[in-house]
DNA sequence: GTCTATATAAAGATAGAC
DNA sequence: GTCTATCTTTATATAGAC
């Protein structure tokens, strides 16, 4: 299962962190090589088509992992909505930061439009997709109340994707009533809030 | 109430704009120079700090405009929460894309860290602190159940500002269950989501 | 207030040695 | 696979004319 990443995905990898975090005009060609602890001229050993193409082809790369992430990690979790949601959320967590704001409104504009439009809509099948569909299947087995699974899966996904902003501290010192938890602990806790609602349910029968 | 604005404040709010969807590094001073019709040098004019300083006092300039527009439009809504928050995605959704994952993962490492922080203070005060107070108000009147005010509020800040991705293909033609909607209808149906749960509630007494 | 011209620095990209 | 050296392009910034 663990294997060691050969020289061709240390780039991808490190291109990857940089590229998600920062978005493609921040991060410099310069950047990605200092991580690897190389010269910036290397990395078109790796990288022959320069820095959009390798943008294009980690961004890829990252999406598809996306998909198959969310998808077997909500699939481990069995079919019980409160369950599946946490383990998107364990997954999100466990990945570099997708701010799909920066990705659509910014990077996808400084890339050739085809290719744009071509990550557009694997960021469409790869992130929302997924989610939408164990809405739909909840939905289904009426599990929840009838709501677009589409706009809730977008919703969900920038709440679970803004936590990445959180900044540590929160979790370390302070008077935070997060303080010894995590980003995750805070994940379950804002996907419990969207399963029972903010309004308060009459416990009396 | 309306005024035209002077030169000075036609650069602030066209490289506002600019900046708050593409972010600090991929908005060059010719975009902005582009939008106004002017050549890049002449911003020197305006703004003779350079582009650092001038995305730090557009920055504080927008955070500042978030407080008063956010507690303006919710005070006006009266002590009622759903009217609140509807009041503030209207506000949210009438002002440029204020990505703040982006903002906090990107823009702020590439200005000095002075300033950084003290934006980073003032996106707290400015965007979160005004909603948490109404969630706070909120479970004081009783109307909603207690929560963590400061998660909630980040979490459906990061869900109405996600509303910017969402092309406008999706209110203009397609299948769509959102055509001949717009957004703040969409902003509108997450926050009813958010307070009523996706949990079906019991009807029955 | 805006222009042209120019200086300087940063970043992407290529060539060829090792 | 990685390096040094170099080239080109792009972007920030300054000087001075109008």
């Amino acid at each position: 299962m663990l294997s060691v990443p050969d020289s061709k995905d240390r780039v991808l990898i490190a291109a990857d962190r940089l590229f998600m975090e920062r978005g493609y005009k921040a991060v410099t060609l310069r950047d990605i090589a200092n991580v690897l602890g190389i010269k910036h001229a290397s990395l078109y050993y790796h990288a022959p088509g320069g820095k959009e193409q390798l943008f294009i082809e980690v961004t890829e790369r990252n999406l598809n992992a996306h998909r198959a992430g969310l998808t077997a990690s909500m699939a481990a979790a069995g079919a019980d909505l409160r369950a599946e949601l946490h383990a998107a959320a364990g997954w999100l967590l466990s990945q570099p930061p997708m701010d799909l704001l920066r990705m659509t409104l910014s990077d996808l504009h400084e890339i050739a439009p085809d290719q744009a439009q071509r990550l557009g809509k694997l960021v469409q099948e790869s992130m929302l997709d997924p989610l939408s569909r164990v809405l739909g299947a909840a939905q289904t087995r009426g599990e929840i109340a009838p709501v677009d699974s589409g706009a809730v899966a977008g919703g969900l996904l920038a709440m679970l994707e803004g936590l990445h902003a959180v900044p540590d501290i929160v979790f370390l010192y302070g008077e935070s009533p997060w303080r010894g938890k995590s980003r995750l602990h805070m994940a379950h806790y804002l996907v419990d809030v969207l399963l029972k609602g903010l309004l308060p349910r009459n416990s009396e029968p």
